[in-house]
DNA sequence: GTCAACCTTGTAAACGTTTACTATACTGGT
DNA sequence: ACCAGTATAGTAAACGTTTACAAGGTTGAC
């Protein structure tokens, strides 16, 4: 039973047409009338209903925004960089995690498109877009961020994971390690991929250097994982003096189970991880690690997609933003 | 120029109310017509207009959550606990940071009335409960979780704060700790002031124990506040046995400073934290802290709204659920 | 053959706004 | 005194659904 805009329009005496109006603050009423239509709603504790407008403009105001882990730090500083600046445009933002299932991830985005989100960002679970994807895409502005394969008909902004892998690599040389390990999130993911491939680069055909398929691993995102995936490694007896890790949880489970197993770090085995979260920096752990810059790539991502949500009309969506990742020297390695 | 039901009526023939009808799975309708207009909705890739559902139906199966920091990796859990739950029941989450700020937050709950979520859980940035914010509360159904000072006239589910600082307290105490230092957040916060009083509980009345007033120091709940006051502490010469921060990542700048002034943890001076963050059980932070069931508390939470917009007619709306804490010993104190 | 009951469908109102168009009343210039 | 122009207000349609009610047709029991 809430107060609409008719209920004040009776109390005011005016029709309801006119309510609007003042409350909106078009010109064409007169400032007398104004005044006492807004002391009226004021009075009688009206909210406008979103729903309503949203229904006659077409439009919501609102964005969905579908990251595959909240409870990944580098996401919720994605999450933070693409909000800050939503809020100050005045948007609002479903936020919605796909826990990195590609059925999970399309169930959202068909309810926020259901739910007519004036656009899309996505941190995609998976790098394949399939033609089913791009054809959701079509319906509405979309940005995807991170991982993602280029040429995916789709606008995007992405780290240069290559260089990311490569400047890793070539720390890693000049410290003088040589038996090295990579450790993936999922074995299909795109910036994993490129992450291997830039370090591979770095590393191969130095002289004397061994990247051996079986000290290249994958699993998924999780510390766990990167635990599990050491553990296993070390408990075979297959020891490198480096590992670079496709990301800093990954980086951490991999120290962890180092640590358990009696070596040390740096001097038995380096350790590089890749994203920068903030745990990354704290005492004890003090990993050396791959800056991506995370916050600004959510910005960045808004960016673009305001400026599609306002241009609608412009066809060639393929807009491709690359940012540069940085090398933060710490103790790990 | 979306596709609508009226669309599909007019290619099948039928009026627009049958093709609900048949979309929507109700009975009295002829499987053949169902069938066929099934088959052209999904030719036209249509898809139900959420906005005017909700209009008609004054529900939109959506509820809002406004946490305080994202960043903070504690409530990403909680966030993880509400959304997994609320997915499965069928309804998506508006996550909304009010970035400790009383004035954002406000924004955001008038801002989530507007667009007329069916529910409200928030992790108030402030423990106190306004007359005004009680005024928009009984607009709709909602939960307060975490910091909330008990007879706030609204539900609310929160951890049991005093015992949390008892437990902390004993176990310093026990392992001869007599010079104690608390960190606290925001100095208003109730929680704190419960973590506080829990451990100055424990602590006080100890013969030989010192909890000087110039020892308690409050700031905000970023690492850098914990950091700062650290330092500061050491550099004029008060050197505390034991710390306890009031939550994870105080405790993780407090740690950063004692390790930087060449004090050892917890050889010179133990550290207790608060909230078990993932970062606290990591290889070299290894952080002593206290157990506070993030996920669960924001499972229950939803649990607890739910109830509440299923039966919205009760009219007490106080409900109080407590939480139990559990100290997670490691290896900082 | 009649009538009740049911199955299927259609009609129209409602949800709470915005907005194009129209109408009215005033203003001031001539 | 007339008229154009302007300021203010009202009317009604539209947005895309759901749903109460009514209407028509078919079935089968008597």
């Amino acid at each position: 039973m809430d107060t609409t805009i008719k209920d004040i329009a009776k109390i005011a005496g005016v029709s309801y047409a006119t309510v609007s109006r003042a409350l909106n603050d078009k010109y064409g009423v007169n400032p007398a009338t104004r005044e006492e239509i807004v002391r009226i709603a004021e009075e009688l504790n009206y909210s406008p209903n979103a729903i309503a407008r949203g229904l006659v403009k077409k439009q919501t105001h609102t964005v969905g925004l579908i990251i595959p882990d909240i409870t990944n730090p580098f996401f919720p500083e994605v999450a933070r960089g693409a909000e800050d600046l939503l809020e100050r445009e005045g948007y609002s933002v479903f936020l919605c995690n796909s826990n990195w299932e590609k059925k999970r991830e399309n169930k959202y985005i068909n309810l926020l498109i259901e739910k007519r989100v004036d656009g899309l960002l996505i941190a995609p679970s998976a790098s394949i877009i399939t033609e089913s994807d791009r054809k959701q895409f079509e319906r509405l502005p979309v940005v995807l961020m991170s991982g993602v394969q280029s040429g995916s008909g789709t606008d995007s902004i992405v780290l240069n994971n290559i260089k990311g892998g490569y400047i890793a690599g070539q720390y890693l040389l000049g410290k003088g390690r040589r038996k090295f390990c990579f450790i993936g999130g999922a074995e299909d993911s795109f910036s994993v991929k490129e992450r291997y491939a830039g370090f591979l680069k770095s590393v191969e055909g130095y002289t004397g250097c061994v990247l051996s398929p079986d000290m290249v691993k994958f699993g998924d995102y999780r510390e766990k994982s990167g635990y599990r995936i050491m553990k296993d490694l070390i408990t075979e007896r297959k020891i490198p003096d480096a590992v670079f890790a496709s990301n800093d949880l990954l980086a951490l489970g991999a120290m962890q189970a180092i640590s358990e197993e009696g070596l040390r770090i740096p001097e038995d085995i380096s350790v590089i991880g890749f994203d920068n979260i903030a745990t990354a920096s704290f005492r004890g752990v003090e990993l050396t690690t791959v800056e991506n810059p995370k916050y600004r790539m959510g910005e960045l991502a808004v960016k673009m997609l305001l400026t599609r949500i306002d241009n609608p009309d412009k066809k060639e969506r393929n807009e491709r933003l690359v940012l540069d990742p940085e090398l933060i020297i710490r103790k790990t390695a």
